[in-house]
RNA sequence: CGGGGCGUGGCGCAGUCCGGUAGCGCACCUGCUUUGGGAGCAGGGGGUCCCCGGUUCGAAUCCGGGCGCCCCGACCA
């Protein structure tokens, strides 16, 4: 048992132990380009199971996948004048190509708003063509200058959705609607509950009339925003000449929205379910659900057949389960390893279990072995796995909501909350920026924003945290990835 | 971009002050014994000591220059 072998422990040095996790879990490692990287298959198999379940939810909501291109003409972006200034520091630009420097410069995407509006430009003529409801999985780039595996690459994979609309009151709706489903994603299958709200002006997405996001809290207490959808209005129709015909003959701009996530959310996941011995998957997500190990084969490979007729029992009940057939590294070693990649149940099964017909079986959290029949365990696996999740789901929760500090009405309150444990502070607001800025520079915390009615407290202070107006608004306060 | 630190087998490090044939732990390979919480023994493979130049009989070590990475701050999903 060498000490070399554990993880530095979350509440030592979360940072560390967040890197560590990321590399002993076998997610992701560095490229040799720096800022970027490379996501192992185990982190991969993740992403795609997140993937999967989201492409569902937008096919569900009338969505069509397309895909756009990697390079966008630099006069594209320079159209949307904020859209430029918010980009423009972050841009990866590409002067030369067949040995020659370009005549007009090429941006490597950051988001392909601009691309998809000089496409649907083409594509719209009339009010029944909308509204188009169109959605990316792509990789884009935005150059970094401090990075962190998951939670900020200078390219990174996400899903981007874009929509146009014969009416604002259609795409502002269609915006809130992407932001619920980005909420019952992360509730329902990677058991993460977001707060969600409106961003202040200050945070919101370049271009943007209207930005939403969901902010998640982690285990340090710091937010991470986890999910955006944007409501742009005219904006970029207007930059982008997307006009259709109304019913009543008349030629307007269209309305569009834009939401993502991306493999920031892996990081969120870690973050928020992840201890000491390693990674915790929600078993929605996970690569692997039930993970099953023989032990003490020895003799005829009895054990390992009988290991293998479970997993298939568990396989035909739609349960993604494997048995771990390596004979040259001990039982030990397997479930550590399984532990750190976060598989939620795990089966050991020896010759003592062949003679008695049972199985020991162990849940990723709470760790506390149980010898039970086989059978039982085959047949009780689909619910077991649904209580994992709702557990998970739960202590997420609760979590949240004990490092959740509403009414808070002093700076100074803020301040000592953000030293002391972090987390999310509610207080009113008046609008004023500079109350924002000055909190900003106080105390670290920023304004992640002004939560969606379910999430706003029974009491809303009157008073702005400002001090000197009154309270337009409630806020939520965080320090943030 | 500002402040700090570090570059030595795959990974983590020692060696650098005080120059003398490059070492440890983990990992890896082979064999035997093991296997219900990170196995033991024996044998073995693997390093342009970040790069370039200088000093020296001799440089991982000293000097000069360059590059890269990490951490902390300002900007960001």
């Amino acid at each position: 048992m060498g000490k070399n072998k554990q993880l530095t422990s979350r509440s030592e040095d979360f940072s560390a132990w967040y890197n560590e996790i990321i590399f002993r879990a076998e997610l992701a490692d560095h490229s040799p380009v720096k800022g970027s990287m490379v996501i192992r298959p185990w982190g991969y198999a993740i992403w795609e199971n997140m993937q999967r379940a989201l492409d569902d939810m937008f096919k569900q909501t009338g969505h069509q996948n397309v895909y756009l291109p990697l390079l966008i003409p630099m006069s594209f972006i320079e159209k949307e004048k904020e859209h430029v200034e918010g980009f423009k520091p972050e841009l990866v630009v590409v002067t030369h190509a067949g040995g020659k420097e370009l005549e007009e410069a090429l941006v490597v995407r950051p988001t392909s708003e601009t691309v998809v509006m000089s496409m649907m430009g083409k594509w719209i003529q009339s009010y029944r063509d909308l509204p188009m409801k169109l959605n990316q999985w792509a990789n884009v780039m935005r150059w970094e200058l401090r990075t962190r595996l998951f939670l900020r690459t200078s390219e990174f994979l996400w899903q981007e959705g874009h929509t146009m609309h014969a009416n604002s009151e259609e795409a502002e709706e269609h915006t809130q609607t992407m932001l619920g489903v980005y909420r019952c994603f992360m509730e329902d299958w990677m058991a993460m509950p977001p707060v969600t709200g409106l961003k202040s002006e200050s945070e919101k997405f370049a271009g943007a009339i209207k930005s939403y996001s969901c902010e998640a809290m982690m285990q340090d207490n710091k937010a991470l925003q986890a999910g955006t959808s944007h409501f742009l209005g005219q904006n970029f129709s207007r930059q982008f000449d997307v006009r259709f015909q109304s019913a009543k003959g008349k030629e307007e701009y269209g309305w569009n929205t834009s939401w993502g996530v991306s493999t920031r959310l892996i990081g969120g996941l870690i973050m928020t379910h992840g201890d000491d011995m390693g990674l915790i998957l929600p078993p929605k997500i996970a690569p692997i659900q039930v993970i099953v190990i023989p032990v003490k084969d020895m003799e005829n490979g009895s054990v390992l057949e009988k290991a293998n007729s479970i997993c298939s029992q568990l396989k035909s009940q739609g349960i993604r389960a494997e048995v771990d057939g390596r004979d040259f590294i001990n039982p030990g070693s397997k479930f550590y390893e399984w532990e750190r990649k976060g598989v939620p149940i795990r089966l050991e099964i020896g010759p003592r279990d062949l003679e008695s017909g049972q199985v020991v079986l162990v849940q990723r959290i709470g760790g506390k072995k149980e010898i039970i029949p086989q059978a039982e365990a085959v047949a009780t696996m689909p619910s077991r796995l649904e209580q994992f999740q709702d557990l998970l789901l739960e202590m997420a929760m609760t979590r949240r909501e004990n490092n959740s500090h509403r009414g808070v009405t002093e700076i100074g309150e803020i301040k000592e909350i953000m030293e002391q444990s972090g987390g999310f502070v509610y207080t009113g607001w008046s609008g004023d920026p500079e109350v924002e800025q000055n909190i900003k520079e106080l105390t670290g915390a920023t304004l992640r924003c002004l939560p969606s009615e379910e999430f706003q407290s029974a009491k809303i202070p009157t008073d702005c945290i400002g001090g000197k107006e009154k309270s337009e608004m409630e806020v939520v306060w965080a320090k943030a990835y």
